[in-house]
DNA sequence: TCATTTCCTGACCGTATGGTCAAATCGAAG
DNA sequence: CTTCGATTTGACCATACGGTCAGGAAATGA
């Protein structure tokens, strides 16, 4: 009412903003269907319903179930890539990898559901995200292998096979989002505590980075 | 032709065998559609079409999807359950933990479809296995956990917190099976060989061992 | 104000799915 | 051979699903 400025601005951004609220809206309400039901599990009137919007809305704004499911893959797989850079910045592998299971474990406590498609994808044989596995992930695992072995080639490390390295990280880090369900069982029923995640990295820092001779 | 003692016991057992010979034909099926399509993505159809037999002929055995589905699961904890076993048996934690790292690999290569059904099956928050996650997995943790801090207090290993290093024996053993399309993807396409097997099983020893303070 | 584009949505459609059933076939015992 | 229960299966059904569409509402620019 008082805010010309402010007004403008809303005006003249509405349009898009409807358009990015509403995927936003869409897409956090898909992670979460997606995860707890699985591509094949997961309806169509189910997002609608968890997001507030009628089924053919959702439509309007992604042409069908699959296209979708593809954006819901390719946000988490970008958040998973933001992770990896955490690893280059350091020389230390203490540190290098120490900030790369930190940065893990941040995610799969802030985005468990996003694990858990990513997770079901790939068990189901890559069907949608093949050429993300052959592409960009290859590429940044061999840039990984080869800094860990001028690691170990420097001594700071002892010689470990760099792959099944990164294949414990993956899978320690994400076991805490992909079977966050066992361990809250295993918790009494509770979701882990802050000072739990605390733990829980610092316990799976220390075996690994002792593991491979870093500390 | 000139066994008659062993064609009477055909004969007398035909019935039972018909009957257990199909229902292992569907459970053998079933898990392997379950593990490619997810428990929503599975159909009837598609399971019977692998089985070799009519859709209908599922239904005369197993009642319904999840009557096949809850049996699918159930057959895999039990072998989930007989790998748990080397871990009593050594009274070193390098022995025991080192045999049921061998254990679990090789159930994780030989029963890869199982280890998928099982992981989406906690995923989607475990909704037909839940009393098994309270009732023998809880034990069975708490048994293991009992272990592991003796072991610590008799000075064998390092004092790490047995519960996260239970996950992380879980985690690292079954990525091999759950996550065996990406890591088949990143050794050029091909499966792992016996000797990458052998070298895989070696290096999670190792790095675990050593990161525990048991080597 | 008016024209134009974007957004919204109830109603609808073809298809695929889990499950049923009755009739046919098979195997074993008397 | 006859009998009777176990097994097999094509045909069928109700439902739920992904997707479409026409027509209306809302927003924008002139």
């Amino acid at each position: 009412m008082s805010e010309p400025a402010r007004l403008s601005r809303s005006r003249t951004a509405r349009r898009t903003d409807i358009r990015r609220e509403n995927e936003r809206l869409i897409l956090s309400a898909a992670e979460k269907v997606f995860a707890e039901a699985g591509y094949g599990g997961a309806t169509m009137q189910l997002i609608a319903d968890m997001a507030g919007l009628p089924k053919a809305n959702l439509h309007y704004y992604f042409a069908t179930k699959e296209d979708l499911y593809r954006r819901v893959v390719q946000n988490i797989f970008e958040i998973w890539l933001d992770a990896a850079s955490s690893f280059d910045a350091a020389a230390d592998p203490a540190a290098g990898i120490g900030a790369y299971i930190d940065a893990k474990m941040d995610i799969s406590r802030r985005h468990p559901h996003g694990s858990k498609v990513w997770a079901a994808e790939v068990m189901q044989g890559a069907p949608v995200i093949q050429d993300y596995l052959e592409g960009t992930l290859s590429d940044w695992t061999n840039g990984r292998i080869a800094v860990i072995e001028r690691w170990i080639a420097e001594g700071r490390m002892a010689p470990v096979d760099p792959r099944h390295l990164l294949y414990m990280l993956w899978a320690t880090t994400q076991h805490y989002a992909d079977f966050g369900h066992q361990i809250e069982t295993l918790n009494a029923g509770r979701p882990l505590s802050d000072a739990q995640w605390r733990a829980a990295k610092d316990s799976v820092k220390t075996i690994i980075l002792r593991g491979i001779g870093a500390l």
